[in-house]
DNA sequence: TTGAATTTTCAGAAATTACTGAAAATTCAA
DNA sequence: TTGAATTTTCAGTAATTTCTGAAAATTCAA
């Protein structure tokens, strides 16, 4: 089962980047596949086409579907399992924002909480806390905006990126979306 | 040279999260501890403090470096470079947001806008191609948003935290920042 | 039930990444 | 200049992560 070079170029590029979205280099690849794949996948399909052992597919699918990035299909007369992403790519982001906020951010800011509560006892603590303090208002600012975008349904969201991707565009947008008026909509 | 516990937390936790930001665990350690230390440090200090060696302080700082992460401080009659990080933490957050963008983010779209140009050979590639479209439209938007808010000043995203981190506050906040006027400012 | 088909687990091997000590290179005061 | 102080480089080693094959577990049609 050769795969186009398109597709090859593909997997190989989201090979190499998925380190940096919590993924190892065959994650990254078996997610590229079946993004791109124009039909659901088996493990064993995904073994062939990446060359990769059977049992290392089993092991990534598991940890996509810990993700929640996966979903199952079944033909009727195979018992194996088809994967494939969620249609729109939109959904895809989305889940991924949720869960890197869930594993990353959202222990990064007990951890800062905790700490901040604590009464410093040196006066190196005490200046560690306030440092701690601006960190902790910034993660807290930047993710609760990230949480917003990400509660926004994919489809107000395409519309969002239909409309442009300016930061005075995603705001004007989202006032509609809220029922706010404005002055001069006609700007953007 | 013994640290506080609290900045042993944050320093940890830090190590632990860096690999998420692209470094490994002692770069995030020593970046962590420059964080929230109260005054510059030497690279033995940091060494010592961190108790990893002298030639591993050496190689991150240089990594830290090659990501504009650092500020460089001397004291006279003292041969030893001294390490800080900006001032303002909002600073360096705008530095990560940039460098990754340009390491990763910019890589990826060129690799699809390359692979969306040649032609499709097969019917599975004209399907990659439509995928690749939709993926490389999502990337371009977002990043874009990204890139402006990382354009702005430290102090205006600082004004912006102050009030408050709603999609639709931001929004309000970029209008007053291009001197756009709306109806119901009151509201935020 | 049974057993063939399928998926999962996991111990060990392979590959990759991180770290160290020693040596080389650089810097700069005298 | 010289040489002591400091920083960087890098080959080898250590630690970690990823991957595999074999075996165990599960599923389900007959």
């Amino acid at each position: 089962m050769k795969l186009s070079t398109k597709i090859e170029t593909f997997v190989a590029h989201f090979g190499e980047m998925g380190s940096r979205w919590g993924f190892n280099r065959t994650v990254g690849q078996m997610y590229a596949l079946l993004m791109i794949y124009s039909r659901p996948l088996n493990a064993d399909e995904i073994s062939e086409m990446l060359s990769i052992s059977r049992s290392n597919v089993s092991m990534g699918l598991k940890e996509l579907q810990s993700w929640r990035l996966l979903k199952l299909t079944h033909y009727p007369g195979d018992r194996k399992e088809y994967y494939k992403t969620p249609d729109d790519i939109i959904e895809v982001a989305r889940i991924v924002l949720e869960e890197r906020h869930k594993r990353e951010v959202a222990p990064t800011l007990t951890m800062l909480r905790d700490e901040i509560m604590r009464e410093p006892v040196s006066e190196e603590g005490k200046y560690a806390q306030q440092r701690m303090t601006e960190i902790y208002e910034l993660i807290d600012t930047v993710s609760k905006a990230v949480d917003e975008l990400a509660a926004l349904s994919p489809n107000d969201l395409r519309k969002m990126m239909k409309m442009g991707s300016s930061v005075a565009s995603l705001f004007a947008f989202k006032d509609k979306l809220v029922g706010g008026k404005r002055d001069k909509a006609e700007e953007y």
